[in-house]
DNA sequence: ACTCGATCCTAGCACCGCTAGACAATCGAG
DNA sequence: CTCGATTGTCTAGCGGTGCTAGGATCGAGT
């Protein structure tokens, strides 16, 4: 049985290696640099081993989405966790979220831009991908306001920071505004 | 000088047609399936024709993108054009944004989401895409509310639909509630 | 009528995601 | 301890991608 272990520990060590090479190579040289082949070298073995990990390159970008969903989850706790009242939570809670997106704007693509192949808002939904969510909730939940689902504008309070983090990665919307749009944002959906 | 102005209108012919046959392609089967091998034969010239006219096929994506923020514009201008108040003005813009990204996906990712290789919110911002902005900006001016900026203001409010639009088509936010959704933002947002 | 430049196509490059099939290493049964 | 079966990995290759070099063809101007 020992042996087989080994086995089994030497497995799933190498598919954290997949998942932690593809990331990184997504972050230094963006998602269409991480081909099977540089993954491959990159992690020394050749290109049919990502096979029996990942029935493809859609469930690698999967995994990163996965472990970027926990980590966005710690950050945006953290972020609220030391702000007082309602306003300076939601606040911080929305640069908390712009800023991991711009510090890690591969994960972010692996969680809301590519496809990953996960289901989202259904009842077979990844923990991490609720949890996520659940983090945004916790904070907008107070400031929802009366007769407003805080399901609901979480999502509305969801979406506007996304349309700001993508228009503003890709040059749509000039970076030096961002504060100021921020500020405008919370003052506005927010009930406080 | 007849001849030459002949082979001029063709050329412009043929270019409309590699722009009209890529965007139907995509519209059908998804930017995916716009390969330069089946452009080319849709269009039934061979390949290499099409980079006498692009310099690849980001510029042909962005062509569409042109054409569609000129289109867009249109339709907003159209959907705010019979509402009555503000705040029904709003509304309605709201929903024909919305509505013609559902409608024409394709066009909207070749405008929003993929790289068409122009320049957003510069001076050398081609013509179109101030226009659609602008249409924007027109019915948004007058909900902005005191001492905030029309420009920021409409930027937000554009980013906000933008997040509702992507993540709703890509099945991040569950689509039935997008009604709501709208109500609620406009609701939030404009100060009417 | 002939030259010469513009126009277009064939063929091919390097790369992509993915997989079949050969091969080696390891395991379990006799 | 041997030997067949199983497992794991690799090499090689398929059909596709965006893009381009170089040769053939055609037609306009002399």
């Amino acid at each position: 049985m020992s042996v087989q272990e080994r086995k089994q520990r030497e497995r799933a060590e190498r598919e954290r290696l997949i998942v932690a090479t593809a990331r990184e190579l997504a972050e230094q040289q963006g998602w269409d640099a991480v081909t099977t082949r540089r993954l491959a070298e990159r992690i020394e073995y050749s290109q049919p081993v990502l096979y029996s990990h990942f029935r493809g390159k859609r469930e690698i970008i999967g995994a990163v989405a996965l472990q970027g969903a926990t980590e966005m989850a710690v950050a945006m706790r953290a972020a609220t966790a030391t702000a007082d009242g309602p306003r300076a939570r939601v606040t911080a809670l929305a640069r908390g979220y712009l800023d991991f997106a711009e510090r890690n704007p591969a994960v972010y693509d692996a969680l809301f831009q590519l496809d990953g192949g996960l289901p989202y808002a259904q009842e077979d939904t990844p923990e991490p991908l609720k949890d996520a969510f659940a983090a945004l909730l916790e904070t907008l939940a107070e400031v929802a306001g009366d007769g407003v689902e805080p399901g609901l504008f979480t999502e509305l309070f969801w979406a506007s920071l996304h349309g700001i983090a993508t228009l503003t990665r890709t040059r749509r919307l000039p970076p030096e505004d961002t504060g100021r749009r921020v500020e405008l944002l919370v003052d506005r959906l927010a009930v406080l």
